[in-house]
DNA sequence: ACGCGGCATATTAACGATCATACAATGTCA
DNA sequence: TGACATTGTATGATCGTTAATATGCCGCGT
C-alpha cells in the first residue's frame, strides 16, 4: 500500500525536462541529442527509476505475461514442463503467470477467466479432461491465443504434445516382443476421456492378436507413487496374474515396483514393468525403469513458439494445428526377455 | 495484438447509463437503485464483460499479483512449495508470478527488478545464497514487502524455513544414537554459505565428542539423483569409510542408495543413510529412507501469511521476524542400531 | 528580410478503470 | 413556499505511460 514510486514524472522534474521527452529519451528514440539522452539517463539511474510495466500495458495492450494453467504441479514431468516453458517465456521477453485447477473443471474455467482479466497475452493449458474442450475452444473463437498441452486432433484448438497413445504403443508392443503375452496397465480410467495411452495399449494388443481383458486393467485414481502400489496390488492378486505391467507415469510404475519388493518379487523376472515420461526416478529406482521419453524441452519450446507465433497474428487466427511429438522407449532393467 | 476488448463504456453504450453508474452498479454500490443495477448487470453478462484488471491496478496502485522467485523448479520439495504456495495466494484473492534464478545471483537480480517493474505487491523469495542477500536487503528497505524461504536469523529481511541446522542435527543425533561413530554428509559446500546442514551435523558430531573429518564432506556439486550417487562413491572409496551417511535432500540420499544397490552393499547393515525433505520417493525407496520430514504447507502457509501482512501494513514495514519451522524425523529401513 | 526546413522539446489526448465531486430532480419540513 | 436533504446519475481528474501533434528556435537560401 502506498509504497513511494518513482515516474518519469519524477525524472522530469529533476532534469527539467517534459514527460514526453524523458520517456523518450529512456527509450533510446534518435529524435532526443545524445547529450540530453545523457543527462536523463543519470537522472533516472540515480533516482532509481524503473518503468511502471502496468501503466505501458495500458497503452499498449499488451501485457507481455502468458498464463500457464496445471492441473498440479506435483507430479515431475508436470513440474519439469513447467519449469521449461518458464524459461522458453522468459527468453522471449514474457513473464509467466500460473495457477493451478487441481483437476477441477469450474476451477480451470475460473482460472481462465481471471488470465483474461488479468490481460495476459495468451495462454498455455493443461486441461483437466481432453474432452470438455468447449470453454477453452470459445476462447479461442474468441480470437484468444491458446495453446494446449496435451493432444486432441479434433479439439479445434492448437495442441503440442508428446504423442501418448504412440508411446503407450510402444511400451506395450516391446513388452509384447519380448514374449508378454498377459500384460496389466496401470491407468487412470477417467470418465471424461483422457484415454490415449489406453488406446495404445488396445491398439498393441490388438495388433498382436491378444485379447483385450478388463481384469488387467486398473485404475489407480491419482498418480502418485503409493497410487501405483495399490493399483499393482490389485492386479497381482489376480488368479491370472499379468506377466508384464505398463504404468502410465513413472511415480504409478515405481509404486508398483516397490509392491514386487514388498511382496518378494523380482523384475523383470517374475513381472516387467514399463514406465512413462523417465523422470530421474526411473532410472535410479531399485530396478533400473524401462520408460517411455521424450525430450520435454521440445514439447514446450514447440508450444511456446507457437503462442508466441498466435500472440503475432493481426486479426484472425490461423487454422489450429496440433503437433505430437514422437516418444522412444528407454529399456532398462525392468524389462527383458521372457519366455 | 488489437482483440477486441468490452469496456466499462460498451455496457455504458448499450445501456444508455454512464460510464460511472456501470462501473458503480457492477460493484454492487448501494447508490444504485436496484432495478438499475439488474440491468446493468445483464447488460454486462450479455457483452461477456470482463473487468480489466491493468486499468484497475494503475488507479488502485496494487496488483493482486506476487512475485515467487525460485532457484530451480526441478527439486521436488521446491516444487511442493509452490503449489502450496500458489494455493495459499490463490484463497487470498493474489495470483502467482513466477520465475526461476536458475541459481545465478545476477539473474536473481534481473527477475527481482523485473517483478518490481510488473508491479507485484510482494515477492516470495528462495534465494541462490544465503549470505548474499544484500539487494533483498535494499529491497525491503525500500519498504518492499518480502518473505525468504530460507532461514538467515540476521538476514534483515523477514523468513519463514523449515529450521535446516535443527533438522540436521537430529538427524546425525540419530545416526549417532544407534551407534555411529563415522558418519559422512553429501552436501553442497557452496563458498556462498547455505551452510545450515553442515552446522546441524558439526553440532551433533561436537556433541557426541566425535571428532569432524574432512574427508568425510563430500560435495555433490548439485542436487540430483546422479550427484548424490556420485557423492558416495567419494564417500564409500575412502580406506575409512563412514558407516552411516546423512545427505541434504532425498534426491542425493536416493543416488547415495542406489549406489549401495550397485556395489552390492546392504543398507542400513553395511551403511546407513538418512535423507531430507521426505518427498515421496523416500518412502518407496528401494530401503524406504529415513529422512527429516515437516510440513511444506505450514512453512508456505506461514510465509504467505506473514508477506499479506507485510502488504497490508500502512507506513513503514515493522521489525523483521525469522520464523523457523522445527522438523521431525521420521525413521525408516534406512537407519537401525548399528555396533 | 522572408520563408522554410529541420531540430529539440512541449502539449494534449489517449488507454480503462476509480474516486471525489457536481448537479438535477425529487421529497420533506418549517 | 422556500430552504434543505436525499436520491440517482453525470462530469472531470487521476493513475503512469505512449503516441500524435504542436511549438519555438535556428540557420539557410534567395
Amino acid at each position: 500500500m502506498g509504497r513511494p514510486i518513482v515516474r518519469l514524472k519524477d525524472v522530469a522534474d529533476k532534469t527539467g525536462f517534459s514527460v514526453n521527452t524523458v520517456s523518450l529519451a529512456l527509450r533510446g528514440s534518435p529524435r532526443i541529442p545524445e547529450d540530453t539522452a545523457v543527462r536523463i539517463r543519470e537522472a533516472a539511474r540515480d533516482l532509481n527509476y524503473m518503468p511502471n510495466q502496468v501503466a505501458k500495458s495500458l497503452v499498449s495492450r499488451e501485457t507481455k505475461t502468458i498464463g500457464l494453467v496445471l492441473t498440479d504441479i506435483t507430479n515431475p514431468a508436470l513440474t519439469q514442463a513447467a519449469q521449461s516453458i518458464e524459461l522458453a517465456l522468459a527468453e522471449r521477453g514474457y513473464s509467466t503467470l500460473f495457477a493451478t485447477s487441481n483437476n477441477d473443471l469450474d476451477e480451470e474455467k475460473r482460472v481462465i477467466e481471471m488470465f483474461q482479466s488479468r490481460q495476459v497475452d495468451g495462454m498455455l493449458i493443461y486441461p483437466r479432461s481432453h474432452r470438455e474442450l468447449d470453454h477453452i475452444r470459445q476462447l479461442r473463437r474468441a480470437n484468444y491465443p491458446v495453446v494446449l498441452l496435451v493432444a486432441d486432433p479434433d479439439a479445434g484448438v492448437d495442441a503440442v504434445s508428446v504423442d501418448e497413445r504412440r508411446g503407450a504403443y510402444r511400451a506395450v508392443r516391446h513388452l509384447i516382443d519380448i514374449g508378454h503375452k498377459r500384460i496389466g496397465i496401470i491407468d487412470s480410467s477417467n470418465p471424461m476421456g483422457n484415454h490415449e495411452k489406453r488406446d495404445g495399449y488396445f491398439a498393441a494388443l490388438t495388433e498382436a492378436g491378444l485379447a483385450p481383458d478388463a481384469a488387467l486393467l486398473a485404475d489407480p485414481q491419482g498418480h502418485s507413487v503409493i497410487r501405483g502400489y495399490w493399483a499393482m496390488d490389485k492386479l497381482m492378486r489376480l488368479s491370472n496374474r499379468p506377466s508384464a505391467v505398463f504404468a502410465a507415469n513413472d511415480s504409478l510404475a515405481i509404486g508398483a515396483l516397490r509392491w514386487t519388493q514388498k511382496n518378494g518379487l523380482r523384475v523383470p523376472d517374475d513381472v516387467a514393468i514399463v514406465g512413462f515420461d523417465n523422470i530421474e526416478f526411473a532410472e535410479h529406482a531399485a530396478t533400473p525403469l524401462t520408460s517411455v521419453n521424450y525430450e520435454i524441452r521440445l514439447v514446450t519450446d514447440l508450444a511456446v513458439a507457437r503462442l508466441i507465433e498466435l500472440i503475432g497474428t493481426e486479426g484472425t487466427l490461423p487454422e489450429p494445428s496440433v503437433t505430437l511429438i514422437d516418444p522412444e522407449l528407454i529399456v532398462r532393467e525392468s524389462t527383458h526377455r521372457h519366455n
